[in-house]
DNA sequence: GATGAATGAGGTTTCATTCAT
DNA sequence: CATGAATGAAACCTCATTCAT
């Protein structure tokens, strides 16, 4: 068959690709099982991507372009912390649902041998989020919306790390597991709970109304 | 050279595989490269491993024990929990300094592929931390140490986030990476600040006496 | 775009093709580059040869059909073989620097693992230059031009030897350089000298008159 | 079978690598099938030699010493040019029938693309004869054993490439067949008769008693 | 029991060749 | 008929694992 890869083929390239980078990690994933499971040839990948790292790579910048979505629906000016706050979980929860081999493959980012790793990769993808998250903070502590006794970027910091926990929680093996035997078996199918919860802790933690301590 | 293996020696091979694992990952890590930095052969490595997997699970495992130390250390009873969460940070920052693999370690089996990567391996992790926890916060919460309108697990498994979070932002590459790029390059002189805020926000979120929501 | 083959296309697919097996090497250049440089489509290549081995084949043709031509203007007959030694001299000076190529490709044919390696196509190329010579030499032993004393076939075949080597000394690396070794690095710029001298030592050879030894 | 590697068999690598690149050239040698008619493993292949070009220039590097044997024994000083030359024909002669790689694979260094064709190598290889031939050419014209009026490093080349040409046409494919083409089909075996005619042709060359040009 | 060289399956990548358009 | 993307065999090379010493 050397009919030209239809749109479907090239898409289920980076699906397949994503996939497999998703689940089994980098470097338990090859080539030839991603063109297999892809239903193309080896060699038809090689025309696309320079090579399996370039694969690879590509994959994360599409994973990133599309949580980048989530976050830009988001964005929109003049809403209060915690509505957007409650807006990224309701997300997170239901993207982590249909499609969850894209904070999977965000999480691969982080592992050490990545070819992804490095100082600039992190710049580019953490960046703007930093940015964002930092001047929401600063903004939202000079109007008093919450808490004026810490750094906003430091209030950034925590409130994204909780978020990409969540992330996690609900779509990397490990930490589901783990999800699962600090809130019960059954914490997948709670999300409101969850979504409830989440968001009362971090109200306390961006409001900081505490006695002493 | 026929000499049978000193307990020198098997520390020495369970130190240079932790090592090796820690720092360039499981795939990017071979049996020789750790039996030559061990100082000792290849076949002896497969006398006390059934294969890599094993020795990389052992590893993990040991990693796991010296972190426990650092916990069990706080363990102590009757304390308060903003106590024992300024001793957890404490630790954790020197010991990110001095001991900076332990924690790389245990960041490997949260990536997919790892053949550590089950659920009864989570439990056998994190069951504990997550009984601990969660038995503390239920304790401060009937105390009134902390809000009552929370459930003690979620508390516990969030805190656990922030805690997990401050280890890999210590220690491991991307995080590394995305720590500086939220709170400035220097973030890594500057330990009292961190804890001091990271105190600020963990109380606050405990206490909850936060008006709206 | 579905255009027929112009003639110029044909003759571009064999110069590109002569050109790169000439420079790079059978194994070294791809079919791919050969269309590529020729500006037509892979396909049409296979269209006019079987492969790839064909396609080199006929390169090398080409090749000796454009040497053929420096010899054949020097068969004029009736001349003193060291007058068409001086201009066979002469015209591989001057072709060396037009057309490199031609040379190159000769050399390679010599080289083991060549599909033209065959007893068939030496004695298609060489025969007509062994007849010729052997002839000449011949003629100019009756007439007494040249010793006597030799094999008028020993004589064409070591005079041969020294033109080839004369060829690729000119134009293909290795021998370049042993060129440059022997005769300094200037000796590609001192064509006059190098043809003074050659024709001494081969005058010296076919008229053979010395003492003893 | 994993004991260690008998020096027959290291040495069957080396000579089955040599038998293969001179015979089919490097880029139709596999390292598989080196290792096939070895008898060994590829990987062990690998254990002793970098990479494949680095398995190449082994095999020239153990061609070029041993072929530099036979020259060295003709270096005794205070003998006549043409004592030496034909025993340099009867070394080539002997030799080309016991070891015909050695003169294959020093042919094979004259391709391009070979990893070896470079001009330091070219200077390493070609150096230490072009040196030798001129200060023998020197010494010789200075003690009016030769002709003076040639510049002795020509006449070196000169007389280095007949001995060249002479190594290639007893030993690499197309020459050989080029050989017979001039000189008859039986020449392989008329080695006493090419080597009075080469004689006599060198000799003439070298010594230049003539009358014309 | 310890050794470490050898094994060889399997990984990534290239490119001559085919054939649907 | 020309096109050139797709094919997939086969190349190089690595490294987990074995086993003769």
């Amino acid at each position: 068959m050397l009919k030209p890869l239809t749109k479907e083929q090239t898409d289920s390239i980076l699906r397949a690709a994503a996939g497999a980078f998703a689940n089994k990690g980098y470097a338990h994933t090859s080539v030839r099982d991603i063109a297999k499971s892809a239903g193309v040839s080896v060699g038809v990948i090689y025309k696309y991507y320079k090579d399996k790292g370039d694969l690879f790579n590509s994959c994360v910048i599409k994973s990133l372009d599309t949580l980048d979505q989530v976050f830009e629906a988001v964005q929109s000016k003049g809403r209060f912390i915690m509505e957007m706050a409650e807006e990224l979980i309701t997300s997170t929860q239901s993207f982590a649902r249909t499609d969850p081999e894209y904070f999977r493959l965000y999480h691969q980012i982080t592992v050490s041998g990545s070819s992804l790793m490095t100082p600039e990769i992190a710049e580019l993808i953490e960046g703007r989020t930093a940015k964002l998250y930092t001047g929401l903070m600063q903004n939202a502590s000079e109007t008093g919306e919450i808490r004026q006794d810490m750094d906003p970027a430091m209030i950034a910091f925590l409130f994204d790390n909780l978020l990409m926990m969540l992330h996690f929680s609900y779509t990397c093996g490990y930490y589901e597991n783990r999800f699962k035997i600090f809130c019960g078996e059954d914490i997948g199918s709670r999300d409101e709970f969850v979504k409830e919860q989440l968001l009362k802790f971090i109200g306390g933690a961006l409001n900081g109304l505490h006695t002493g301590l």
